[in-house]
DNA sequence: TATTGTTATACTCTATAACTATA
DNA sequence: TATAGTTATAGAGTATAACAATA
């Protein structure tokens, strides 16, 4: 038995990157016939959830450049799934909504990307789930730290 | 306050690759003036740790095509960080070994990328850190479901 | 002056296929 | 016939800089 001797390793930043990458994968796989994929379908549940959103905010949320949102926008505009409206308190800013067809594809993507989340967090019961998300959270969405000044 | 308002959400996919993006970017700010990427980095690590490894068993560990771990091997050896050498047993393998300019290097770099990832998990105590760490050990190398074969 | 969305560009990553030499 | 390493290439993803319209 030569492969698998080297050991994945204890190495917590390589941990996240793998099993990030294996659930980004799986979630394309998932996706492919569905012309989504993880980012634009991601970005789809955001405007769906918020009832819409500024292409700023949307960047602010998925940490993306705003060149980036660019893109996304334009794509699942092209497919019908989505629209930028004017916004009329600030017209700089375009808000980003979703169409009914968009909320469509969205519903029977989920049941797709859920299956196949499902089967990278295979091992592990909801408990640990809700664990694990509670931990990521927290490194992604770090409280700012109490701001003790020395006057 | 209009931006953050979309909310990061509790999608456990999203949160996976926000953390692992966060802990790659800080990783390599942290390698860029010692002339190494997370990548790089993390196949030196290997190397030393396994005292030698076929391109093969590097290609297993990091989850990525062989084809790549070719770039990744041919930079190391540029900069004089490691070598590859002929494997007598299989003349098809070659084992790629750190040289002491790579050790060296190794240990420097360790120390930086210890920081940011310390940064970046800023939040959790070492005992969360551990939990963590356990949580996503199960979701890159789960174990082989047991067969129940129905004869 | 600062912010929102946009265009352009370059660079890194990732995914595939095909080739060679060895087994 | 299969495997280890290699080359080539195309497509995503990422990072920057600069610009027009608006605040």
């Amino acid at each position: 038995m030569t492969s698998q001797s080297v050991g994945a390793s204890d190495n917590i930043g390589l941990l996240l990157s793998l099993a990030s990458a294996q659930g980004v994968a799986a979630a394309n796989a998932a996706l492919r016939p569905m012309d989504l994929s993880t980012r634009s379908y991601t970005l789809l549940e955001l405007i769906i959830r918020a009832g819409g959103a500024s292409q700023r905010e949307l960047a602010d949320t998925l940490r993306l450049d705003p060149s980036q949102i660019v893109a996304l926008v334009d794509g699942l505009e092209q497919r019908g799934f989505a629209q930028r409206r004017p916004n009329a308190a600030d017209r700089r800013q375009k808000s980003v909504v979703a169409t009914n067809r968009g909320r469509q594809a969205y519903r029977r993507a989920r049941d797709r990307v859920e299956a196949s989340l499902d089967e990278v967090l295979g091992e592990l019961d909801e408990a640990e789930r809700e664990t694990l998300r509670a931990l990521l959270t927290r490194i992604v969405h770090p409280r700012p730290a109490t701001v003790e000044r020395v006057s």
